[in-house]
DNA sequence: GTTATATTTTACCAGTTAGTTAATTAACTT
DNA sequence: AAGTTAATTAACTAACTGGTAAAATATAAC
């Protein structure tokens, strides 16, 4: 996956406007004027903020008559939540060995007590979903 | 979860430097020198990339001599990635009122044969993880 | 063919961003 | 106390962003 790409996509996400705009395309295909009805800005603002989407690929747009339809393409949304997965991984293995480290701590500390009963909560944090 | 965090979290995401960043930091904590010898960049410039990182709370940082130690935090890169994994099922909502459609459109055209097979790939897209 | 509707393009502006170099702060080393 | 190392701050610049208003384009409808 280029990094480009992924530039793209979590810069295009960075704005509310625009997730504001994807969670409703999530709903089905629609027009610019209905995707600009409710917000506060002026309709080229909005143009503008598709060509962001569309560049990032998020987008794809159609033609009908004078309207121009905007549809959901969902790959590059896949690719930024598969990054973030690969990065909670990473995460989860810090916390594995913060486990293993304080383990030895502990270990040297209770040299005398055979018993390493572990488990700082390694069940609790946030499950793997 | 408030919109400006995300906008923080997804920004940050948004440069390639800073996911390497972030990757590293993964690994465990370290220098603010260390993070930066990957790169062809002045300190001064990680400076304020790891400040950018540090507002996004994606990461915290410690003192020790003359070190600034960095550490991850990840509780906001959760947070994105369950922006994420909530969009991603309005996704599969669409996919599902598509398949309505379609199976609507084939048993409209199918009228006589009785039997509406339907699946046109329900299982393939990207299972649930 | 004129008019109305939907959208985009153009030209502009203010604020932010990512980078630079030079100077500064903080802590350790001798 | 003087020097070294680690990191930050300050001041500046070029490019990008998100917004605007006004003009242009494209299609439909009369």
């Amino acid at each position: 996956m280029s990094p480009d790409r992924l530039d793209a996509t979590f810069s295009a996400l960075a704005d509310p406007t625009r997730r504001a705009i994807l969670v409703r395309l999530a709903l089905g295909e629609t027009s610019v004027a209905e995707l600009a009805a409710p917000f506060p800005i002026s309709a080229p603002a909005i143009t503008k903020h598709l060509k962001v989407l569309e560049n990032a690929g998020l987008i794809s747009r159609g033609r009908h008559a004078q309207w121009r339809p905007c549809r959901l393409e969902a790959a590059p949304l896949q690719e930024a939540a598969d990054f973030i997965e690969q990065y909670r991984q990473f995460w989860e293995q810090s916390f594995d060995r913060l486990d293993a480290y304080l383990q030895t701590l502990q270990s040297s500390q209770d040299q005398s007590k055979k018993e390493k009963k572990n488990g700082h909560g390694k069940t609790k944090r946030s499950g793997n979903r």
